[in-house]
RNA sequence: CGGGCUGUGGCGCAGGUUGGUAGCGCGCUCGGUUUGGGACCGAGAGGUCGCGGGUUCGAAUCCCGCCAGCCCGACCA
């Protein structure tokens, strides 16, 4: 494969568009690999579609090595199958919808699993049949309310989506496995760097799912890792429960009056100037925080919840929502405040809440839905709101003095507390960090829901009908393309790794003379002859600092560089990535040019670089 | 959906307060000189100044309305 700089379909520009602000977008738009058609949406020059199809090449060849078969379904879909799930209402306004003439409502696919299990459903009907699992590498289109950061976040992008579908549990457990380690094979190959996990299955429902997250400041999703090797995203991290602490020696709940003090920091800059404690000051985390927020059920109902914790944390709405699904979370209004006159806000105590507040005549609270953090455990004593304005609750103890929801405990707590940087991890393998990520796959052990609103069933040997499970599992195609752009760049361009670069030799002609020329040409046929794709730069009149730039820009990972040398008989060889593929630059005979960088080219192939972090 | 910024040749930007011939750099075309780190000289092509309305003798510039884009947040397999 020879392409010629001087035909080749491509525009370098010399400064950084100003709507660009990552390095991935910036670069593939300065280096001629794509160019935006709308926001969110970008059309493939020659140079970028190279790299997407060399990415799509590896992804492909891992799925079919796992026996995954490759189908390709329209993106253009009637939205009948969406309806029978429920996905129609559900995907909201992020689904492109569109009517044909007839007045037919259709949709732009965000993703298949609807056609995948009535394809299967269509076909087979038999438990010999499975498993099986089936993938498709194709265009997606979802109206994302804020594209961003090129292809990082599109509105089209590409993607790889299978599915896997199974008679029995451990037949899921098996082809979810295995296409989890398909995955690691394919960003190993890729050398890119990946985190795996433990995720919320959100909107596409099932009962377990993981991320893989490339870790980057400039990722989007926040996770959590420890040293000895947790790693989750942030909704799926579960608090470390203290142990019950005895509260015989306690003293007695006493309420004192604490003008002024709406805000956790008034009241702990009160409680230390009036009740001081002897053995050190109070901080916000002596403090319980109750916080009034209104779930939102599918159906549009609307309940009150407060949520108590310690003071020195905030709620997170993220986690929260999660641990609430499918509800969606607001703030409280003043119309829900107006509705609950007992709720005097800044002085809220658990008194008025939940059972606290009593129960009716069958045992239900008589307070506002009431939860409490997981640290609030039985024994810890709390300075809290005594539901006056202007007065506190001192050495309020949770078990003794108040519970949270009902009497039985199984309901009581909810993980809706931000999770800090220092916080322990849930196994015990040491404090958390938070870290940014783009998500470049998710697999998901979906179980029966499609196949259930879809009538996916199969005989088993007891001819007995029986329901499919399913698992459905996404690599972003596009998206793990600008992730690797963003991984393999510096100051002055991309620098592929080989494995998908869009040539691996860029060979470069200086200067004017021709036999300058004719030695360039005659290695850049002689190695696309043999196989090694050839970026040849043959522009007559071009001056050597712009090919040198533009061949650090367009980021091929070997550099032949065919100029003065040649009077001495050497052709200069370098890698794009000072270190890779020998120890840097170096003079090679013209004759020997071609087999030298074969050499290299096959160091760098085979070298690839990825893992598994943490 | 909230907050901020920005719309002027293909790209990056100035001009705008103080209304009066639309400008610079890059890129592009032609001629010439150059050729190992984004060369130089000369001659050119290319713009409804985001859109609509208003003020004015005259609007890129002032006023009103709208639209679009980017960034942060909310949202998001």
């Amino acid at each position: 494969m020879l392409l010629r700089m001087s035909s080749l379909f491509v525009r370098t520009l010399r400064e950084d568009p100003a709507d660009a602000e990552v390095a991935s977008h910036r670069l593939l738009v300065r280096a001629g690999y794509i160019r935006r058609a709308a926001p969110g949406i970008y059309t493939w020059l020659p140079l970028g579609l190279r790299v997407l199809r060399k990415v799509e090449a590896v992804v492909r060849e891992e799925m079919e090595a796992a026996g995954a078969q490759e189908v390709h379904f329209p993106a253009l879909l009637p939205k009948e199958p969406y309806e029978a799930t429920g996905r129609w209402t559900e995907y909201g306004p992020n689904l492109f919808r569109l009517r044909d003439r007839k007045g037919a409502d259709l949709l732009l696919a965000p993703t298949h699993e609807e056609l995948f299990t009535l394809l299967v459903k269509d076909l087979y009907s038999s438990y010999k049949d499975l498993p099986l699992t089936l993938f498709q590498i194709q265009t997606k289109y979802r109206d994302e309310a804020r594209p961003r950061a090129g292809l990082i976040r599109g509105r089209e992008f590409v993607m790889k989506d299978a599915y896997s579908f199974d008679v029995d549990d451990e037949g899921l457990d098996a082809s979810y496995a295995n296409q989890r380690a398909a995955y690691q094979r394919v960003f190993q190959r890729l050398g890119l760097e990946y985190v795996v996990v433990a995720a919320t299955s959100g909107a596409m429902g099932g009962s377990r799912s993981e991320e893989f997250l490339n870790p980057t400041q400039i990722g989007e999703d926040t996770f959590v890792r420890s040293a000895g090797g947790y790693a989750a995203n942030v909704e799926a991290v579960t608090t470390v429960v203290p142990p019950a602490v005895p509260w015989d020696d306690a003293p007695a709940a006493h309420v004192e009056d604490t003008p002024d003090t709406p805000t956790i920091d008034s009241l702990v800059a009160v409680a230390n100037a009036r009740f001081a404690r002897p053995d050190r000051e109070w901080t916000a985390a002596d403090t319980l925080k109750n916080v009034v927020l209104a779930l939102v059920s599918p159906t549009g109902e609307r309940e009150l919840l407060v949520v108590g914790l310690p003071g020195d944390r905030e709620v997170d709405l993220k986690r929260l929502e999660a641990a609430v699904a499918p509800a969606e979370v607001e703030t409280a209004t003043e119309a829900d405040f107006a509705r609950h006159p007992e709720l005097v806000r800044g002085y809220i105590g658990p008194g008025v809440l939940g059972a606290n507040r009593g129960v009716d005549a069958d045992g239900a609270p008589l307070g506002v839905r009431y939860l409490l953090d997981p640290r609030v455990v039985p024994g810890t004593r709390w300075i809290t709101g005594a539901d006056v304005p202007g007065r506190h609750v001192f050495d309020l103890v949770a078990g003794r003095d108040f519970i949270a929801a009902g009497q039985d405990g199984a309901e009581n707590t909810v993980e809706a507390a931000e999770v800090r940087a220092g916080d322990p991890a849930p196994d015990g393998s040491g404090p958390l960090e938070l870290a940014r990520g783009i998500e470049i796959g998710h697999i998901f052990a979906l179980g029966r829901k499609y196949a259930d609103a879809l009538g996916l069933t199969v005989l088993d040997r007891n001819g007995k009908s029986v329901v499919v499970t399913m698992g459905s599992y996404g690599i972003g195609v596009s998206r793990v393309m600008a992730a690797l752009a963003e991984a393999n760049h510096d100051d002055a361009g991309l620098a592929w790794p080989a494995q998908v670069a869009p040539a691996h030799v860029h060979v470069v002609a200086t200067g004017k003379d021709p036999a300058v020329f004719a030695a360039a040409e005659s290695i850049a046929t002689t190695l696309a002859g043999r196989g090694t794709a050839v970026l040849y730069d043959d522009r007559p009149k071009v001056s050597p600092g712009v090919k040198f730039a533009d061949a650090e820009l367009l980021g091929v990972p070997l550099l032949v560089v065919v100029g003065r040398g040649l009077a001495d008989g050497v052709v200069e060889v370098r890698p794009r990535r000072a270190g890779q593929a020998g120890t840097g630059a170096e003079q090679v005979p013209v004759e020997r040019a071609a087999d030298r960088v074969g050499e290299l080219v096959d160091a760098l192939l085979a070298g690839s670089g990825g893992s598994e972090q943490a």
